[in-house]
DNA sequence: CCGTCATTGTGATAAATATCACCCAATAAG
DNA sequence: CTTATTGGGTGATATTTATCACAATGACGG
């Protein structure tokens, strides 16, 4: 399991019981990187609290497209999976492990149960919920708004901010995320291997950009 | 003012201490149809719970495009309103009625005070969250994966369900809230029409699928 | 060192959408 | 009734993105 004082540092302004709570009830696991955690139509059956590593989240096309929205870090927790009214109630997302994951799973009747137990969890929820719409406002301003280079770029400078300058991810893979071909992402690189914004390797490019 | 007992029916299952300090703390207002509630980067000065009328939400590009979202409903609530952690934070959305409308606003300063005091704001606040986070899901779903086409039947759909099967708005409106031009929503309209789907009008047409 | 596979480059072409130009019809205003 | 305005139709063209086909190149196992 995970200590207390990992858990407060991780997961800080919590009442004390609440972490308690989460020692006795929550399963530590681990995932490695790319397996899916969640999948869309899977009955949810624990809420989901990033321990270590980096989640991404994704919206499922019936057509097996997916769609990047944005990323989960240690401290964050997946909305989606901490607010059940039904036992049953099915994912609208899909959840993946972008890095060896370590997180928490709690049993979803606890859900209920905490919020009315402890007050923290209540702002932990809300928190959260509030946190990811506005990512979500984020990503249908891009969509909505932006052609597909502007949209790249976006989304460089998101995995840039997460994991540092270097960009390890082939066209193919960020083609995926973005729902496009990766014939397009190829182009739109080239063009900012031009412009000076990145140096490109095999599997891999730099953001020099600014 | 709005009695009290309006209000149970329009917000139910709150605590009768919560209606009380509705009562003594919001301002009941009302706005023309067409009127902009709130604007993308104004900062937010109290919240907004709507009584009765349609809201419209967008996701405003900074070239002047609008993004529709989804409606909000008599009892739904702005969520971006409902949370405040500054005292000066600004909108990422543009509000808009849609017809006349009537809706509370509460001073944000009351914001945090109740979620403190009163269980079933925590409830409603978290519940407003989830639900508007959900509409944010389906529009991204709409926008990633679909054609104009198909994006448009959703749309139509959504007013449907809102309004009846006789849709009131021009071509140009339209095409404003799902960002693209005049001619494409027109040539779309005319397939739809030719495939039975609906009977147009000027100004409006009707929904006759399935 | 060779062959295989994953990754990337590139041209040709098609499809979806945006833009421009202009027309016509309905209706509201005078 | 006449005119001006708004809503809507339509062709031509440009731009963006998707799709197909195939070449080139680096990485890696044997």
């Amino acid at each position: 399991m995970i200590s207390k004082e990992a858990l407060k540092k991780i997961f800080p302004n919590w009442e004390e019981a609440l972490y308690d709570a989460v020692l006795n009830e929550a399963e530590l696991k681990e995932a490695k990187a790319g397996t899916a955690l969640l999948k869309m139509g899977q009955n949810i059956k624990s809420a989901m609290l990033v321990v270590e590593g980096t989640v991404k989240l994704y919206q499922e096309g019936e057509e097996g497209g997916e769609y990047f929205m944005y990323h989960l870090n240690p401290g964050e927790a997946c909305a989606v999976t901490l607010v059940c009214n039904y036992h049953h109630e099915q994912s609208q997302v899909l959840a993946k492990a972008m890095t060896d994951i370590k997180y928490l799973a709690i049993p979803i009747e606890f859900m209920e149960k905490w919020l009315n137990e402890f007050k923290s969890w209540h702002y932990f929820v809300i928190k959260t919920y509030r946190s990811r719409y506005e990512e979500l406002l984020k990503t249908i301003h891009e969509t909505a708004f932006k052609n597909m280079d502007e949209r790249l770029a976006f989304y460089i400078e998101r995995q840039v901010n997460q994991f540092g300058n270097t960009v390890k991810l082939t066209h193919q893979e960020i083609a995926n995320d973005l729902n496009t071909s990766r014939e397009v992402i190829s182009r739109l690189l080239k063009k900012m291997e031009n412009n000076g914004w990145i140096i490109m390797n095999r599997n891999s490019f730099d953001w020099i950009k600014k």
